[in-house]
DNA sequence: TTGAAAGCGTTACCAT
DNA sequence: ATGGTAACGCTTTCAA
């Protein structure tokens, strides 16, 4: 099996008689500046185009330090939520003529450190990176700014990384003030994994309307400890069993809602007669749930497409991203509640 | 903003008072192939483990003409079925301490002829590619397996090259047998994009059941145009407004589903006591639905694990790919009908 | 207006 | 048991 030669440089400028530099020239378009023959020009373009020339861009990346590639680390590919943020991700790379080199570290941090650190050999130009737990050491050495780094969804305050993230304590607000003005005052919040930023800025939210409301904060009221499908059922099961009486479940994410409502239904509890729910995140064909849930919804892929542009920002220098500056672009977007009736109206 | 120099092989080697050549084979685990002195092998690895050193895969990639880095290109990387897709390639490829580039061509066959000539162009070592639509002449270049490459879930009967996708034939006669043993003999099916090979072959086993089991097929049996939403919803509002008396639909896609349900619901027609449905493709929370719908499931896990699985055999020139030799490996994996309820008994 | 040659960080051939 | 040197394919400095 003759593996067939690529084109090379060399071979392009041997057949048109010039050397290798003039046509590289050429070819990146800095004709111009160099002052080379606009016949030559034309003939080397030309010859080009025919042989149906294109470089090899590892050469190029090696030479030039930079390879037009970005690595982007997600904790799960499957989950809509990071698919979407991938491909905002990956559309806007490409139309910079990048690459994206996409890494799942299947939430494990063990993983991502292993990912992180094949991506960083093979001389990303930037980093994209959803990291998994609450675990942050192995980030330390993005702070040096090489190469740059962006985080998103999660992130962490003692780390001086740029980072695109929803305005998660706000969301967890406005769906508790959601359920608080409907009557409702037992509620309990199905949590995600404790001590990742997500989750505490939720909680908080959670908590600070429930206290401005006066509402007694008891133990029962927050429960379950994942982002998972398996996390939200075990909880409700287990809050179901132990007979709290509830009335409404705030879940911190669309795999918790999907797990909670499972126990529910297994329970013969409906939504919103017997438990009103409001969940963050959405869910594919939510509206044709038999009760399709209110949301608090982010922008997955806002939040891909702002990230990847500020990580471009780096890259290309601007926005002075060095490192003694103080000027750590952090993102919070706004979510948005959308009422699809799984709260019901409490009698007051 | 001095980019700190990255150590290099031959910063370590002098360090150490050798070659380069001689710590490249200890770190490369050649050390006992060239009969490095136990001692030496030692004092390189300990010294390159504190220094923390790890070699450029770029330089090493342009001398080796191999990149550990695999293509792949799909349609839609925020569709669940494809991202899932996804993650199991990124898998098999972190396994195997390859990269993987990953090129979401948004449905257009322009942007999938560009991404996949930037891949080839990035010297992967292979490709994996969910080819858009009907045309196929870009693709016949990777006929002659360099770099190999495999086809996913669409592929073209006039391409040697090898595909992993689901029996979609199959798939579809269990769906519309399903319906047929429950009475229906109106069904329209949802189609596709036409003359894709999914969309044929889905359509081809449609209407031999059809033909089996004696029912005439009629022109308003076959609607749509497209793997949307959009296309779903158009196509039911359509069936709907022309007074066609229609007992079932069978959509192609979850995505033609979700369509189909909105019109239905907009025209308050109940599933499946108004209309039975059957989709191919599951759809998230579907178990949570007013009326949960019967699928015909595909695994999209396994179709990116094997698909990878045969990419790297051909990488590794296992299962001898020569394109002389007649074993271009087609597979099409099995579907499996989930019964949900969503077809009513007709009675007779 | 063009070219020679060095260099990017590896690996591999051929010496010693 | 180890090292010198070329080579991978490109860009860029310096020279002509």
């Amino acid at each position: 099996m003759a593996k067939q030669v690529r084109l090379t440089l060399k071979m392009l400028a041997d057949e048109l008689g010039l050397s290798t530099c003039t046509v590289s020239r050429v070819l990146n378009g800095k004709g111009q500046q160099y002052r080379i023959a606009e016949k030559t020009m034309q003939r080397v373009l030309e010859h080009a185009h025919e042989r149906g020339f294109s470089p090899n861009l590892v050469a190029r990346g090696l030479r030039m330090k930079q390879t037009q590639a970005v690595g982007l680390v997600l904790p799960d590919l499957s989950n809509t939520f990071f698919a979407k943020i991938a491909r905002s991700v990956a559309n806007v790379a490409n139309q910079n003529k990048f690459t994206l080199e996409v890494c799942d570290s299947q939430d494990s941090i063990d993983l991502e450190i292993e990912v992180l650190s094949l991506l960083r050999n093979r001389q990303v130009d930037g980093l994209i990176i959803c990291p998994v737990g609450i675990d942050s050491e192995h980030l330390r050495i993005l702070e040096s700014g090489a190469p740059p780094a962006v985080l998103v969804d999660r992130y962490f305050p003692n780390l001086r990384l740029p980072y695109v993230a929803s305005d998660n304590a706000g969301g967890a607000e406005a769906a508790t003030r959601h359920l608080v003005e409907h009557g409702h005052r037992k509620i309990v919040c199905l949590q995600g994994l404790p001590n990742t930023i997500t989750n505490v800025h939720r909680l908080d939210g959670f908590r600070r309307v429930l206290q401005v409301n006066k509402i007694r904060f008891r133990n029962y009221m927050i429960a379950g400890g994942g982002f998972t499908i398996e996390s939200g059922y075990q909880a409700t099961r287990k809050l179901l069993e132990q007979g709290h009486s509830f009335t409404a479940l705030l879940t911190l994410n669309n795999l918790i809602a999907l797990g909670a409502l499972k126990a529910l239904h297994e329970a013969r509890l409906n939504v919103p007669e017997d438990v009103s729910l409001v969940t963050f995140d959405t869910i594919e064909g939510v509206d044709f749930f038999s009760s399709p849930l209110t949301t608090v919804s982010q922008s997955p892929r806002k939040i891909g497409e702002r990230a990847a542009i500020m990580l471009f920002d780096l890259i290309y220098d601007r926005g002075g991203q060095d490192r003694g500056g103080q000027a750590v672009e952090q993102i919070h977007l706004p979510t948005r509640l959308t009422n699809r009736q799984s709260v019901r109206k409490l009698p007051v």
